[in-house]
DNA sequence: CGGTTGACCAAGT
DNA sequence: GACTTGGCCAACC
């Protein structure tokens, strides 16, 4: 990785991110200094590190999954939320339950 | 290099 | 609880 990019900082900090928990792009645009919080979705949208960057572990402000399947309707995605559930995740509906549970902060 | 877009956020209605 | 407005920032055209 050459480009020092916003980009490239996202995926390896979310790289960090172990099973059975999931952060927000708040804390990510938070722990990275900036408010590039729209920016990570996009990037998210674009990761081409597919299972590296497990994108399907970050979720909005709320404990909500965010615009991934029921307004873009995005199946590949929806199977990631059904794994993140099998990784101890519980989401219902479009939230996840006991977010403060899993929810990553630590950095 | 200007304008549009978006897997966002917070506050207001 | 759902929708709207303003703001923020990077990527794309």
């Amino acid at each position: 990785m050459t480009t020092d990019t916003l980009t490239n900082r996202t995926y390896r900090l979310l790289r960090r991110v172990p099973k059975g928990k999931v952060t927000t792009y708040k804390a990510l645009a938070n722990a990275l200094h900036t408010k590039a919080y729209r920016a990570i979705g996009q990037i998210m949208k674009s990761n081409p590190y597919a299972p590296e960057v497990p994108c399907h572990r970050v979720v909005a402000s709320d404990g909500t999954i965010g615009g991934f399947m029921g307004k873009t309707k995005g199946a590949a995605i929806q199977k990631k939320i059904a794994m993140l559930q099998k990784e101890g995740v519980n989401i219902r509906r479009n939230k996840i339950q006991e977010f403060s549970s899993v929810y990553w902060s630590d950095w």
